[in-house]
DNA sequence: AGCCAGGCCAAGC
DNA sequence: GCTTGGCATGGC
């Protein structure tokens, strides 16, 4: 099974995702930027009542973030968690975006900013400036550890190298990388979760359940 | 009633 | 270098 395979068996049970852009007639690349900062670490459910609240005060908008009162936006995406370090983020990452053309913003450049990981800096990337950079998160991490696909020489905590492994044998294409992690979320959520449901997966991993808890490799395959 | 969520950073070994 | 604690809210 290749990676591709597995893309499209996630595609064919669950469909199209269809992530962002969230709400229409917004500012769309704002919208993404300051959601992929918001969802650190915090569910979705909690970003859509800060996003909500933004969206009210007219603030989904590089400028209006940047030059806001703090506190004011402390209130407002409160329901995110971590509200007293991501609002400075997220001024942080309005700089960026109103003082560097969109098309120049690089993945150093995001980087750079304190509040922003790889992750995050990928999701901008991918989601909100179209460059081909494959998220790698918590989920995927398990998922593909799981499934077992990747070489045994694969650490799966090293960000950068999970990465470039997953580029190497997937083609690079867009809307492959942008569907596939979503897939690959909604599949943890769904049944690769902590304690996974693999008596009803529709995958034939590596991974068993014993004693209803421990998660361990199976001894074949 | 804990535990967890689409991480990240800085301190402490 | 690697590990640990702090950051905060709301849902299950």
């Amino acid at each position: 099974m290749t990676l591709k395979d597995v893309y499209n068996k996630l595609l064919e049970k669950y469909g199209y995702q269809n992530w962002w852009p969230v709400h229409e007639g917004q500012n769309s690349i704002a919208e993404i930027t300051f959601g992929a900062v918001l969802t650190q670490n915090t569910s979705w459910k909690n970003v859509e009542k800060a996003l909500d609240n933004l969206i009210k005060h007219n603030m989904l908008d590089f400028e209006k973030v940047y030059y806001s009162d703090i506190e004011f936006l402390k209130e407002l995406i409160r329901p995110a968690g971590f509200y007293n370090q991501k609002a400075k983020t997220l001024k942080a990452v309005s700089k960026l975006f109103l003082e560097k053309p969109h098309k120049d913003i690089t993945r150093e450049d995001l980087l750079s900013i304190k509040g922003v990981g790889k992750e995050t800096a990928d999701s901008i990337l991918l989601y909100a400036l179209n460059k081909p950079y494959f998220v790698i998160d918590a989920y995927t991490r398990r998922f593909l550890s799981r499934i077992s696909l990747l070489s045994d020489k694969i650490d799966y905590d090293d960000y950068d190298s999970l990465q470039s492994f997953i580029t190497q044998n997937i083609e690079m294409d867009l809307e492959v990388y942008k569907e596939f992690h979503a897939l690959i979320v909604k599949h943890c959520k769904e049944l690769c979760t902590k304690k996974p449901k693999c008596e009803i997966c529709f995958f034939n991993c590596e991974v068993k359940i014993t004693e209803g808890l421990k998660i361990e490799k199976r001894a074949d395959s």
